[in-house]
DNA sequence: TTTATTAAATACCAAACGGTATATAAATAT
DNA sequence: ATATTTATATACCGTTTGGTATTTAATAAA
C-alpha cells in the first residue's frame, strides 16, 4: 500500500540515524555522560556538530536516545527474564546473563545504566536521576516477579521479594564495576554460582 | 628533644593542609575525579588556585593525596577486618560495616574507591587505574585471609578463597552504587544478611 | 639589616567545553 | 521555474577547564 520509503521534504540526511545512535551509544557506554565529549561524538559518528544538533537536539537528548536504544537493544533480555517459569530460574537467568553480558568483548564492559553517570558534576543531576530510575525500575521488575512467586507458592511467604530483588540488583551493579575493572566472564560466573546458593527454593 | 613545631623557612602557610585535604576529599568523594573542578575545590578549601597548586602539585596529585587520606581515615576499618578470628567474622564484618559506612549521612554516600573514576574521558586513565589497583588490593587482602582460613581449617579445602573474596568485593561495590542511588542502611543490611547465607562454615 | 626562601593575591593563558549564526546545497511541493 | 523545507559546512560564540607568570608579603637565616 503506502510506500516504505517516506519522501521527506528538505535535503535528505546523509547519515543513518540508527547507525549514528549506535555509535553514540558506544561512546556514552564507554565514557559515561560527562566523559563523552561532543568532539569525540562527532568524530566517531563522522558528522559535524550542526548535523548532530539538528538530528538529536543536544547532548542530553542524544544521551537519552542512546539510552533508550541501549534498553531496547543490548539489555532487552532483562525485561524477558521475568517470564522464566520459576523465581529461581529468574534469578539464575539474571545473574548468569549479566555475567556474560557485562564481560562480552564485542562491546564496552560493564553496564551503561550503572556507570553512565555515577559521580559527576552538579550539571549532570538530571542524567544521574534518569539512570537511578532505570535501575530502580528493573529492580522493581524483579521484586514484582518474586512477589508473584510468593503468591504462586513458588517462594515462601517468609521470603522478602524486595530484599531478594535488591540482592540481585546489588550483585549486578557490583559485577558491572568488576567487569569494567577487568574481571573475566569466568570469575563473574563463579560469583553468580556462589550467589545463587542463598536461593530459598 | 626536637621541637614539635618545625620552623619553616619562608612565609607560613595560612591554611591547615590536613583540613584542606579533608575538604578536597569530600569534593572528590561526592563528584568523582572528573566531576570535581578546580574552581569548586578552591572555593570549598577557601584558598586561591596558586595556593592549591603550590601546596598540592596539581589536580591529580591532590586527588592521590585525598585518596591516601581516605584510605587511612574513613575506610581504614577494612584493613583491620582481616584480624577477625574467623573467616565468617571477616565476611560479616566486611559486609555489615560496608552497609553502615556507605549509607552514613555524615559524609557522601558510596565509596570513593568504587566511584571516583569509573566511566570517564581518556585523560583520566591514570586515576582510573589507581582506583582499580585499590579495589584489587582490598579484594586480595580478603582472598589471602580466606586462604589462611583454609590452611587453619576454618574453611574447607574445597572452598575457593578467591571466589569468596570476589563475591564480597562485588557485593561491596554493588552496595556502593545502591547507596549513591538512595538505598538505606536497613536495606543494605538486609542484603548483607541474605548474602551471608552462602557462607560455607 | 640584608638575603634567601616560601606563600599569597591578582591577573592571565591556551585549550576544550557545549552550542549556534550564517550561508549554501539538495530535496519536495506548488 | 519558483518557493519552501531541511540538512550541510564553515566559522564562530561565551564559558569553563586545568594550570601559571608576576608581583607582593611574611617568615627564618646570615
Amino acid at each position: 500500500m503506502t510506500n516504505e520509503v517516506k519522501k521527506m521534504r528538505g535535503r535528505p540526511r546523509i547519515f543513518d540515524m540508527d547507525e549514528a545512535l549506535d555509535k553514540a551509544l558506544e561512546i556514552f557506554w564507554k565514557r559515561g555522560y560527562e566523559g563523552a565529549s561532543i568532539a569525540e561524538l562527532t568524530e566517531t559518528l563522522g558528522i559535524t556538530k550542526p548535523s548532530l544538533y539538528t538530528a538529536f537536539g543536544n547532548k542530553e537528548e542524544l544521551f537519552k536516545k542512546a539510552l533508550s536504544r541501549y534498553a531496547a537493544g543490548p539489555v532487552a533480555f532483562v525485561s524477558n527474564i521475568v517470564n522464566e517459569p520459576t523465581a529461581r530460574k529468574v534469578a539464575e537467568s539474571f545473574l548468569f546473563k549479566s555475567a556474560e553480558f557485562l564481560t562480552d568483548a564485542s562491546h564496552p564492559q560493564g553496564c551503561m545504566i550503572v556507570q553512565g553517570a555515577l559521580s559527576s558534576g552538579e550539571s549532570t543531576d538530571i542524567v544521574k536521576n534518569i539512570l537511578i530510575n532505570y535501575r530502580d525500575s528493573y529492580e522493581n521488575l524483579l521484586a514484582v516477579r518474586f512477589q508473584k512467586a510468593i503468591v504462586d507458592g513458588d517462594l515462601s511467604s517468609e521470603d522478602d521479594s524486595k530484599v531478594l530483588a535488591k540482592y540481585l540488583a546489588t550483585l549486578h551493579q557490583g559485577m558491572s564495576v568488576q567487569a569494567t575493572s577487568g574481571a573475566t566472564k569466568k570469575e563473574l560466573i563463579n560469583v553468580a554460582k556462589l550467589a545463587m546458593k542463598i536461593w530459598p527454593s
